[in-house]
DNA sequence: AGCAATTTAGTTGCACACGATTAATTACCT
DNA sequence: AGGTAATTAATCGTGTGCAACTAAATTGCT
């Protein structure tokens, strides 16, 4: 409770990721735009591309969505013809999503576009790994707080 | 840097700001549970904290949001209390969003329990100042980019 | 075997985000 | 002054995100 002055420097840094994020899904929105792909969308293939099939848990824990975010946006992927749904056989629970043969054709294509765009941007005088590095170290600290539930209480 | 062949989800940069994002916003929704606000509308009283009244383009061009989405949210916010809506004398095209007496008796407490939250979060052997360039780097990047329409030929 | 606990995907409801459009108002231009 | 362009906020439609819940299937325990 001691503190009251509002700290400019951490609402900046959560500013600047909330801002960042978004610039990047409109950046992707328009690299993505020929293959009628949202960015989310474009990386559950990025992580089938890597794994196929996988569940639909193991593709949540991936890319850290829950079944209420992937279902729809399966059921999209599945209508425009990139992936097939089907319940397991040894487990009824689960949901085997895996690419279709449309997906593995388009995988190429998909990546020289994406990466003619990423081209465009410049990280010249800048520590790439230092700053991925970085940004996976609040990653962890915003997770090891969620864990320790630290604050519910008060 | 980038090269021609696809990167692992978990390399990409952009997948990194999307997963901190979230995270972020799922701390401040924690956080500000006790005063039933989400992270846009904290961030929207932040701004009018710091100055009120604005109108609605101009809160727009400071959170970068449009009015598709500020319009919701502003009448959420208003019938929660923390802020007025009223049409502009001068122009009446235009809306004046003002913080009510509510929202600025209210501002320090918000103001403590977020700090106490954000205190949690520990930036120990980090360069605060570099990483916040960087990441402003990555943003004026991105901006440039979406302004030149590089992406649109081809 | 029988039954409670757990796991899994789906569903529902709410709140962003944003592109596209609309309606009202104001600015501009000759 | 009068008509066109520009500006502003609101609206609509689509697509995430996520909490809370449901239904079905499996596991675990006795």
């Amino acid at each position: 409770m001691p503190n009251s002055t509002p700290r400019r420097l951490d609402d900046q840094l959560c500013f600047a990721f909330y801002s960042v994020s978004k610039k990047f899904n409109h950046f992707y929105q328009d690299a993505l735009k020929p293959f009628h792909l949202t960015y989310p969308q474009y990386i559950t293939l990025l992580a089938l591309w890597e794994t196929s099939p996988m569940t639909v848990r193991e593709l949540g824990s991936h890319l850290n969505l829950d079944s209420g975010t992937l279902t729809p946006l399966l059921k999209r992927l599945e209508k425009q013809g990139w992936i097939s749904r089907k319940r397991s056989d040894q487990d009824e629970r689960q949901v085997n999503v895996a690419l279709t043969d449309y997906a593995l054709q388009k995988r190429d294509e998909v990546y020289a576009r994406v990466n003619s765009c990423v081209d465009l941007i410049s990280f010249d005088n800048m520590d790439y790994q230092q700053f991925l590095g970085s940004i996976h170290h609040v990653m962890d600290e915003l997770d090891t707080i969620s864990d320790k539930n630290l604050i519910h209480e008060s």
